[in-house]
RNA sequence: GGGCCGUUAACUCAGUCGGUAGAGUAUCUGCCUUUUAAGCAGAGAGUCGCGCGUUCGAGUCGCGCACGGCCCA
């Protein structure tokens, strides 16, 4: 591709010729004694007192080279952070020096030395010996503007993690703020499980799932939508507490919200309904909150959020009418509705349900102003097929959705453990299906037969983990957040 | 799926009215032993995303395509 290049030519043959002086280009026996953190904190712990005989066999990448001949700084990088080395020719030697002048920023080094303080005060360790570990062929990119072309950024993060800090910081918090929900739960005696990724049916949400087959057993499999079916399933089989940090697939569009492949942290406990994991739901997310930034409040795009709870609770109706300005007595009204819809330009399919005109509008008009943190309670039964009926009204369910920044964070509810309701929701589910809904829900005889065994009352959620990450880490788009997001494949 | 914007050296970007390609960084050569976007002097480096068209002449104008970004559905 870029074969042509001229610097890529020329670090080939800077390559070549360290070879021809029988330098090995990617050895792979040089022992590292102290990372760059660790030798910060040995600095840090003696201060003045640091001891300037001291050996440290140090490796990482160069990141930056300033030549004055016959005197070298370079800073080079490992995972644990960056430090200056003076490589001078009075210290390695003539033959050494000819050598390391061969190297340059992108290679990987291996340096013996001394630390000690230059005239600006800067810790430097003074290189005694120093040796190549790995020649790079292609030159990074620029240090000052670093990397900027998104397409570059995504198709190669390598290049993206390397250059650009605030990118690294974001996927380290990432990591942080999975295992703050890992631990979180993990405290409470929950089980980490791993259920199937290829499902015979897909089910336990509303999407088109991919489709794959397996030759060997002649089957049609399709990637999970959610785990929500096989997660019950071990609940039924007497894990009363479980949870599993999951990718799921759906069969949809790319945008800045939505990546086809994404993260969900899913988890259920017997015996406890939706209104105890509500408040489970306030007190983990306060929790992750605090531990990843240290502080209960955080900017997103603008707007400053305050995780401290209670947080605010408002039915789905008190919603559409409150804040989507949906008169009361409008709610059961399909053709208001359908007019209303009209009115405000939004646009709705004809065969949609009651219900999923009133999502539909909620999604558009009531979403985005839910900034801080809100639980929308009671949602109908025919667009919660999973979820137990309200003891009070037979068509609500004791379902909530979580909002945060203007977007769904998280859904749960007191789960249906009745296996006659179950099937027949499921049957209406199929009806909708056969009616050309393609993200209606698949009949799943084989878990209604496991519901029929009986499970214990129980409440699930899922959390979209993609989403809460971009809150914490103030990303606009989902691809800052995932390490590598879906794109087109490059044409010939 | 629709709209707008983008794609020029390894990277970040200029490129006027259509007249034959520019800068900084990086690279190479020389000088330089406490610099940190080191410095000074010099040099090399381009399928202007791809294709077709208009034109004497296209990075520039038109059409199509690919990929990406943002917004809308």
């Amino acid at each position: 591709m870029d074969e042509t290049s001229e610097v890529i030519r020329q670090r080939r043959e800077k390559a070549r010729a360290l070879a021809d002086q029988d330098i090995e280009l990617y050895p792979n026996d040089f022992k590292v004694s102290h990372t760059v953190d660790a030798v910060k904190k040995y600095i840090h712990q003696r201060a003045a007192a640091v001891d300037n005989t001291a050996m440290f066999a140090m490796a990482g990448r160069i990141t930056g080279l300033r030549s004055f001949g016959k005197a070298t700084f370079i800073h080079f990088r490992d995972y644990t952070g960056q430090l200056q080395a003076y490589i001078k020719q009075d210290e390695i030697g003539k033959q050494a020096y000819a050598l390391f002048k061969q190297f340059d920023v992108g290679d990987f080094i291996g340096i013996k030395g001394n630390v000690f303080q230059t005239r600006t005060g800067e810790w430097t360790l003074l290189a005694r010996e120093i040796r190549l570990l790995c020649k790079a062929i292609r030159p990074l990119p620029e240090k000052f503007h670093g990397l900027r072309d998104p397409e570059k950024r995504y198709r190669q993060r390598y290049l993206d993690l390397i250059m650009n800090p605030n990118v690294r910081d974001i996927f380290i918090q990432r990591t942080r703020i999975v295992q703050a929900f890992r631990n979180f739960l993990l405290e409470r005696g929950f089980l980490e499980v791993e259920t199937p990724i290829m499902q015979p049916i897909p089910g336990g949400a509303e999407a088109t799932p991919f489709k794959t087959f397996h030759d060997a057993l002649g089957m049609e499999l399709f990637l999970r939508i959610a785990p929500e079916l096989y997660l019950k399933r071990l609940v039924i089989g007497g894990f009363d507490r479980v949870f599993e940090i999951n990718h799921s697939f759906r069969n949809e569009g790319v945008s800045t919200q939505h990546n086809p492949e994404f993260t969900m942290l899913e988890f259920y406990q017997a015996y406890a309904t939706y209104k105890d994991l509500m408040a489970l739901t306030e007190e983990m997310f306060g929790f992750v909150t605090q531990q990843v930034l240290g502080e209960m409040h955080f900017t997103y795009q603008g707007n400053t959020i305050d995780m401290t709870g209670p947080w605010r609770r408002l039915t789905l109706k008190d919603a559409l009418s409150e804040l989507g300005g949906i008169e009361p007595s409008m709610l059961g009204d399909r053709e208001r509705l359908l007019d209303f819809a009209r009115s405000e330009g939004i646009e709705i399919r004809k065969t949609r349900r009651v219900g999923k005109i009133l999502m539909k509008l909620f999604d558009v008009l009531v979403e985005p102003k839910l900034i801080e943190p809100t639980f929308v309670v009671d949602y109908p039964v025919e667009i919660s097929p999973l979820a137990r009926r309200s003891s009070s009204d037979s068509n609500m369910t004791e379902r909530f959705e979580l909002f945060i920044g203007g977007r769904e964070i998280a859904n749960g509810f007191s789960e249906l453990n009745d296996p006659v309701d179950q099937k027949r929701r499921f049957l209406d589910q199929v009806a909708d299906r056969e009616a050309g809904d393609e993200e209606a829900h698949y009949m799943d005889e084989d878990y209604v037969i496991a519901l029929e065994y009986g499970m214990a009352p129980t409440a699930g959620e899922g959390v979209g983990i993609d989403r809460f990450v971009m809150l914490l880490t103030n990303a606009a788009s989902i691809r800052e957040v995932i390490l590598f997001p879906q794109l087109k494949k490059i044409g010939q």
